[in-house]
DNA sequence: CCTCCATCCTGTGGGC
DNA sequence: TGCCCACAGGATGGAG
């Protein structure tokens, strides 16, 4: 999925087009995106008439909040993304879910349907997982001494804990490769094997790299799955350092970059500059 | 609580 | 061209 800076980058393609707007027509083309919200029909329900106040991010959830005390959440999962259209606009393939303003419709797009969409009162938000979510990568990042106890005394590798939004929300499998390489440690640590010095490079390095995708409207990959809600792709692919180049030359020391598979998914590393 | 792993989907690209 | 397999930006629930 998209990732904190591809997140970050809808939440703001959005907001001149939602905050303060009025939401006159809801609908869920595919029940299954709706599969959160406790009842389906209270999507459609809770949205129709009420106006949108503020567009919020948390990791990579979008928070919106919505008159009458009601979170609609969006996560666009791994292959999700929104679209600001007018009506009339010809409809991409996987438009599951439409919301309409008074002149603009947005489209959530999302072949794979790992995303979700629901509208929460603040009792069904805080038995939802975002009440459980870390702190925000970008906004919110905890001292390194923190971070250092979250990790003390764990086995899986740094690269798998980086990804659990428990501990810090909004990192994802790109920016993950990114960051360990930028903090040049190996992926497959064990958390707990870390030294202070490391938990602080890593710790140093998620900011300018998250602020750096965020830049560049994040990275849109090949099958660009991911566009900005105008429809454009994201720069960043061609700045990566690690992530997808697999025998490339590392940038930094030209050792060939190396895949490796940590919990089921691919890491990117340098050998040479990252142990 | 922690750790591991299968699972939810559709699309694409490579090898044969 | 077609077929089959591997893989893809994520999160979760259940087993142990």
């Amino acid at each position: 999925m998209p990732e904190l800076p591809e997140v970050e980058t809808t939440r703001r393609g959005l907001e001149p087009y939602l905050a303060g707007k009025r939401i006159v027509h809801a609908e869920s083309r595919r029940a299954r995106m709706l599969r959160r919200q406790p009842r389906d029909r209270d999507f459609a329900d809770r949205l129709q008439g009420r106006r949108v106040i503020a567009l919020r991010r948390q990791g990579k959830f979008l928070l919106f909040d919505v008159e009458g005390d009601l979170t609609w959440v969006t996560h666009l999962g791994m292959s999700g993304r929104m679209e600001v259209a007018e009506p009339g606009d010809p409809e991409a393939k996987h438009t599951n879910v439409v919301i309409r303003t008074a002149d603009h419709e947005i489209r959530f797009v999302d072949p794979r349907t790992f995303g979700f969409m629901a509208v929460f009162t603040p009792e069904e938000l805080a038995g939802s997982t975002i009440a459980r979510l870390g702190p925000d990568a970008l906004t919110d990042l905890p001292p390194s001494r923190a971070l250092a106890l979250r990790l003390e005394g764990r086995k899986p590798a740094i690269k798998s804990l980086l990804l659990d939004q428990r501990i810090v929300a909004g990192v994802g499998n790109i920016y993950g490769d990114e960051i360990l390489h930028r903090a040049r440690v190996a992926p497959g640590r064990p958390g707990g094997s870390l030294t202070f010095d490391e938990v602080k490079a890593i710790r140093r390095a998620i900011g300018p790299v998250l602020r750096a995708g965020l830049k560049y409207g994040g990275t849109s990959l090949q099958d660009l799955a991911y566009l900005l809600p105008d429809g454009r792709a994201g720069e960043y692919l061609d700045r990566l350092e690690v992530y997808g180049r697999d025998g490339e030359p590392c940038r930094r020391c030209g050792t060939a970059i190396r895949r490796s598979v940590i919990s089921q998914r691919s890491s990117f590393w340098c050998p040479s500059c990252q142990s």
